[in-house]
DNA sequence: CCCAGAAGTGAATAATTATTCATTTATATT
DNA sequence: AATATAAATGAATAATTATTCACTTCTGGG
């Protein structure tokens, strides 16, 4: 008996992502991903019962990627400064580093694809930060801005760095990944 | 002799937009844009050559519109702060008001419809600002970063703040207008 | 008030794309 | 080594969507 071979799974996730990150979702055929994959078009439906199905269990592997990134190496008990500087620099390697996935939340999102419900989940998936965030207002570290508005500012920095390096092919140096936190840094500080 | 009526064409172009932000380009189809502005499908090929056109033609509306909306009011000058202020603000109502728009454009970035030059194109929409923050440097009101980062960071913020009003139905306040622009001031000023 | 000619229509057709399935290939088990 | 069983294939089919076109509806000019 021949056994399914899961690597296929990611070969397919691959695919998807570097054809999403090329033409976007929009430009997504089943045949297509079958090709950039090398596989048969029909070998996908093996391993995914339909497009929808695909597009939607790589959207939560995306998001489950993000989730164990973003929080990585980050203790709740370590000074404010000191976590948030492990936060907000986990964040921006892993949607510099996984821009390709970036791109396909940020499509998914408004796509036929992903309905509210999921969107929701998605937004949770910041809430360790939200938390910190609370907490820098509480030690007098930052604005006493609304931490929706803090949180905001954050990830639209951020997702525009990603979208500089790569769309412009800058190195994510030292000194630039110092210049940009200072910007978010003075932005929040109190 | 029956005549063209030029409105046609806005009618078409807001029901794509409305399409685009409600389920993105992936999800447009001629038939829905026919239904969504009241028309037959075929109608839609006496404004347009075909799909292709009609999305093009829009993204070159949008690149128009934000660069007229952009820089109103705008005197180069007037002193920095004020200046930048009025930039600031205009593209941050204009990505608000005209959310679909920015979507859009966001979306036809990804897309197989937009080639590099015309997104070279709109790269340059942001020149005043651009010169306006080398400005602003050798004034010493801003940072002694790269223009570029400066940039990506102002963008960042403000795509954000329009993504924020939009999906979580904030208002844009005068509070809310001058808690963001602190938060990015703050991050700039020297 | 008629007519020419273009706008407007929507069903028919063409093109593209998703999905299936008969067949082939591979490999665990005996 | 033979068998059984599931993976893998890709051409065939189904479904969806773009585009056309024969026809109808307007309306400006005579």
């Amino acid at each position: 008996m021949k056994v399914r071979d899961e690597n296929k799974t990611d070969q397919i996730y691959e695919a998807t992502l570097k054809l999403v990150k090329a033409s976007g979702l929009a430009g997504i055929t089943m045949q297509a991903v079958a090709r950039e994959a090398g596989l048969a078009t029909g070998t996908l439906y093996i391993y995914f019962k339909n497009k929808d199905a695909l597009i939607i269990s790589l959207f939560d592997r995306c998001v489950k990627s993000s989730a164990r990134d973003f929080f990585k190496n980050y203790n709740p008990q370590s000074p404010f400064k000191e976590g948030f500087r492990i936060i907000w620099e986990n964040i921006v390697r892993h949607r510099v580093t996984r821009f390709d996935e970036s791109i396909f939340i940020e499509q998914c999102f408004h796509s036929p694809f992903i309905d509210e419900d999921t969107k929701t989940t998605l937004r949770k998936m910041f809430a360790p930060l939200v938390q910190l965030l609370d907490r820098g207002k509480n030690e007098g570290w930052l604005k006493a801005i609304d931490t929706f508005w803090l949180l905001g500012f954050l990830i639209g920095t951020i997702n525009e760095i990603a979208k500089r390096v790569t769309y412009f092919n800058r190195k994510l140096t030292p000194d630039v990944l110092e210049a940009n936190f200072q910007l978010c840094w003075d932005g929040i500080k109190q």
